[in-house]
DNA sequence: GACTTATTGATAATGGATTATTATTATCAG
DNA sequence: CTGATAATAATAATCCATTATCAATAAGTC
């Protein structure tokens, strides 16, 4: 990370674009048109160089390969279509989790992840995948 | 699914002991006792015809592949040790969620995590991993 | 502009999970 | 008990995401 180079400029610049929670490919494609010719080699390469400067951070989402997104956010859940597939950022939190947690445990994180239809997705027709 | 194997006894008896969702090496090694010589071709079988006919469900964490648990339990949710890598099944439930839900969206499932120690890992000494 | 070398693109290699293959075994109807 | 064949074990093959390799390119310094 000594070089400040296009790809890496466009790299960043989709995720902070996007809103949402990208994958390796989709930040590919995302940046591509800021980086002709951008490789998927150097999407990873950027990635984890993003990941362990603290600039992004991982999101998982049933059984997809991570996605990511721009550090600093505030705390917030996804929504994923089932569709589409896209996955949304959602504001909000349910709130007070610890009812949830068994005796004894000690809880430090939790994901929330809900599932369902997108307002473009629902619009198209409700009809089942 | 024509027949009745030991095998799939020994899968789903393994599945219904659990308590907890278990992936397909999970469940090769929980099996392996009541079914000598059981492979690992015969679990990732066995679960998909289980799955085809609904008498399990997948149960996605992180970026781990595919847990499965028996069919038909109550609403629940996980709580995954991040010492141990134990997943276990948590009762309750957050509530209502439809307050998360951006507008035109339409909300179908949902999914929560919580991330942390289990009491076992607790008492080991509470030492980041 | 020239030079050093970090970075890139293309692609081969890797790793791990899942699936296909096939000879063998075991279930179960008759 | 026997035969037809579903199911299995072992393992090769496949898939796919990620990583390594390496010659070519470009960032940044002088």
């Amino acid at each position: 990370m000594k070089r400040d180079t296009q790809q890496r400029r466009a790299i960043v610049a989709a995720l902070e674009r996007a809103g949402r929670p990208l994958g390796p490919r989709e930040v590919l494609q995302a940046a591509a048109p800021a980086a002709p010719g951008l490789g998927i080699a150097t999407v990873y390469r950027t990635l984890k160089a993003l990941l362990h400067a603290g600039r992004i951070n991982p999101v998982h989402i049933r059984g997809q390969s991570p996605r990511y997104e721009p550090a600093g956010k505030r705390h917030h859940h996804y929504f994923r279509c089932r569709r589409c597939d896209h996955v949304f950022e959602i504001a909000g939190c349910p709130g007070n989790l610890e009812p949830l947690v068994p005796r004894g445990f000690v809880l430090e994180d939790h994901e929330v992840v809900l599932y369902g239809l997108c307002a473009a997705c629902r619009k198209k027709g409700p009809s089942t995948r």
